[in-house]
DNA sequence: GTTCCTGCAAATCCTTTGCAAGTTC
DNA sequence: GAACTTGCAAAGGATTTGCAGGAAC
């Protein structure tokens, strides 16, 4: 991500703020320049983990009012995994939906104009407006299954 | 659901207690009687009270315990909608997906071989296996769509 | 009789809320 | 200085666990 991007997000959220007039604090800036520079999926201990690097005394209250700051100013989403629940950046990202290995836990993105374009049509079919959809697929990912089909003893003891 | 779909589900569960070395109880067979025979997408309260209308002494305790087993033996799975733990048959049953409501909550099913299709070649690019997936779609139906767009004050309460 | 079940109460886990003290505007 | 924010501790809601008494095998 770069650092261009980053800095239209952080113009979001504090425009956000200023236009509900809350205000901003050392707290909801180190919370939300660890989520714009992190991988995606976090969960909340992690952004906690992640905010407290660079102040520690962020406290896991404010990263859960945070995250509702975040995703109300359009910037971060929701997502439950394998019945954990994370977060994902949301501003100016394509749609798409994920992968989610059973074995190694890894996340993949994926999106098919061809799957949206059928679900519109099943829609269609039923009379129903769509707003929203998730779309997960649980598996093996290419690793895991290499990893299960040639297990060689060697050094690989997954991840 | 017919009597002989019922009749084999709950010798599907017996042989899984018989299995598993566990006991045939009361409680057990309310419960599974009150799943089996419910509407779909039961919360675990649902099935407490229904259970409870054969057996008022049936604890909530005994209802999550008893869905652990029959998601076990392959007759109930679980599906978290709009943040809410929902429960339904699943054995015997084809693979499908779900519409939700969000105006008056009910819940569809559809599915697509059409989709199922191009998810297995995106799995395929990806060297992913899949094992399995949830498809949910949030949007308005179309009783909700039809009262939004011509909400004469006439008695359609919603459901 | 042994092993498994049950319901209750207590414990957990995750998230939200009340509140007094500290910050921002 | 008024209004908002914070962290803590406590409260909440959902689910799980420990346990003593009861039921199934």
């Amino acid at each position: 991500m770069t650092k261009e991007t980053r800095r239209e997000e952080r113009d979001i959220f504090f425009a956000y703020l200023a236009k509900h007039r809350l205000k901003r604090s050392e707290q909801r800036e180190a919370i939300l320049e660890a989520f714009l520079r992190s991988e995606r999926h976090l969960s909340v201990d992690d952004l906690l983990q992640l905010a407290q690097k660079r102040r520690p005394e962020v406290g896991r209250t404010t990263v859960y009012r945070t995250l509702k700051l975040l995703q109300a100013a359009g910037l971060a989403t929701e997502l439950v995994l394998q019945g954990e629940t994370r977060f994902e950046r949301e501003h100016n990202r394509a749609h798409h939906d994920h992968f989610i290995c059973k074995t190694c836990g890894a996340i993949f993105e994926f999106s098919s104009d061809a799957i949206e374009k059928i679900q519109d049509d099943v829609a269609a079919d039923l009379g129903f407006v769509i707003a929203g959809h998730r779309h997960q697929i649980f598996g093996y990912c290419r690793d895991c299954v290499a990893r299960r089909r040639a297990p060689r003893a060697e050094e690989r003891r997954s991840g």
